[in-house]
DNA sequence: CATGAATGAGGGTTCATTCAT
DNA sequence: TATGAATGAACCCTCATTCAT
């Protein structure tokens, strides 16, 4: 298949079917209210996708994709600046969310099993990095002794996966943009709480202080 | 004098069409597949649903349904002696977790949205269900002074459930019993170090400790 | 098969099929609904007849059966009393549409085909049937010299048995029993004038004034 | 650009349901058939058609509509050259059967009511507004002084309309296309003497002596 | 390449008929 | 005999995909 004269025409479509997946999952969207949309013919989606599932495949695998790049590696053990490392994690959740939050549409989808039980490997695949990820954290902390040492870093990376992963429900689900630093920033003292060492939270508040005086500077 | 209805039709069609509706989800799940799994005609079924989204509802709503009746309310404020109440939300919650696994097909599908968007009303109601039940504790705990006063009640309760949720989604995907009592207790002492007071972590350790001997002896 | 026990069973299921007949039409009334209708259980249909279509036939040919009873053939030629015959005639005619009425349902269904292109044959024998005794009449009046002679008595007759068929649909579909002997005299005048010989137009007048006079008193 | 939609696809889809609905109803007809006989494919069906009953509706709508055209009415009271009106009654119905002859497939089928109980109604309207027709025209007559003032010309009118529709039932039955002229001449015969006048009944005679001469000249 | 007409497999549902009790 | 639960053939319609133009 060459490439299509008109580079728009695929990306047209792959809104167009985002939309309608979105709107009815990808079982009851139908290829014809995608191209209306897009305002091509019916054919024109046979010249960019193979199928329609290849056209979903496409639009949540490229999602799940940049997604995953959104995973973030704890620094190798030694010491380390933590507010820098604070406020960089703050950052990076606050850019992840706010991609989630752009990209609600095909994320509620998603989040919701919206497409079919053929594609919910993808989901549960990222679910297991983000989680994997968190634990990874976690790891490091305990070793760097910030946080608790007895944990069960399995069991409580998946419980911090699953708090992120319902906020991110809600987030996809509102209307209007939501206070995502605000929320994120709770997050994080959450975190720091649950797993933290009593010195580490403490050193945590004067870090967020530290952090909000600068930002209002 | 007829032909006394065969008792077990209703109930065998209906552990069929969980069976076909898990495998395929609502909308790919065929109603002659569901049949033919519970040895009987295609008819039959619709002596019993009148329609294949008929089957589905009765299934899923049957499940919220007593899903719904695991909530667990605070007590009223005032004194209360804190290891019984530990004790009895432990136990609550290993019954609720058991359910779910016994459940965990038709579970399964609910969460990973596997019926239709027409039916995600009733997880997300769940969903919000349980949400409010969490924030209620929380805000008993806050008032009884044993958890910390400066957390946002709404976006923490959201992390917790979302912490159960994810445990949830785990435990319906395992294929052998987990130790559900191991992975709630640890549960319950992330979320006491989550949002419990220093000295409330201290006793919940105590409280855990005596919980533990008592059940050994 | 034998004899079923309850003599009322049939009877109470052919009312209830000629009702439902009449209401649906064949193809669409439900062999349940008829049952229900009767009182009766389902399978006692299938005792009484061997199908659907057998009960329809059942009661179809029966009133075809007994309207083709109420053919009247014209006497031999020879000197007749013409008003006797014309009192007989007349009595004849509203015995048929009196039957026409009383079964007006079912007649009703057959004149608007309501059957089945599968039991037209009936209806066209039936009107064959009216149509050759008219055409019989008709002969016998052009050989007795009282009707015209210049006749296409096919063809008239055709067009009488219609003019009589159009009244019979209009009667059915009453909903009050309609005056059926003035309709019927009426239409006898219609019939003297339209094939009758000047003379016999003259006489058929004077024999309706005896026939009247002797009615009132 | 695309391929043009093959112009004869819908006429041949009508024509091969019609043909399928004369010979079954439309209960009966099967889409599948209809489609086969079109040399078409099962969908093509759908692309002209919301459904089998929307196909049908526009066979028999689209029938009586031109039907219903050839009503025509009587000439305002006052003098007219009846030779000029009766030659052009006898062509208009002339050209009303050759209609039916054509047309003899459907119209079979309603007249047998073969469509169903939903569609009766049209053809219940369509002989209103022929027996009206003829009402009109038999007070006028009436009024003309050419007709027997004695008639109930309500009756009357249904008595001819009935005679009609008895001659339109059998041509539209016939292999061979009947002599249309004869019979309709005959029936116009047979109306003059039913209602007609002495006088009229003899100025009749003649005036169809002359048209046959001019005919035949 | 672009179009949209044409295709036909697929599946939910109905309901006449059968048959175990 | 009477019942009504059970059966399964039948059929309409949808819609993903193909393909002639």
């Amino acid at each position: 298949m060459a490439r299509p004269q008109d580079p728009r025409a695929k990306i047209e479509l792959l809104k167009a079917a985002e939309a309608v997946f979105v709107e009815h999952g990808l079982e009851r969207a139908r290829v014809e209210e995608i191209t209306t949309r897009a305002g091509r013919s019916k054919g024109s989606f046979y010249l960019h996708f193979s199928s329609k599932e290849e056209a979903f495949r496409q639009i949540v695998e490229t999602l799940v994709a940049r997604l995953g790049s959104f995973v973030d590696e704890p620094p190798p053990p030694g010491p380390v600046d933590l507010e820098v490392l604070l406020r960089r994690q703050l950052e990076r959740s606050i850019e992840t969310f706010e991609f989630l939050w752009m990209n609600r549409g095909v994320v509620g989808l998603l989040m919701s099993g919206g497409g079919s039980a053929e594609f919910g490997y993808l989901i549960v695949e990222l679910e297991q990095q983000y989680r994997q990820m968190i634990e990874r954290w976690l790891r490091w902390g305990m070793a760097q002794g910030i946080y608790r040492n007895d944990m069960d870093a399995d069991l409580i990376s998946l419980a911090l996966a699953g708090a992120y992963d319902s906020l991110a429900r809600r987030v996809v689900k509102e209307t209007k943009r939501p206070d995502l630093r605000g929320m994120l920033l709770e997050m994080e003292r959450f975190v720091a709480h649950a797993v933290g060492t009593p010195e580490y939270i403490a050193q945590f508040d004067s870090m967020v202080n530290n952090l909000e005086r600068k930002r209002n500077s």
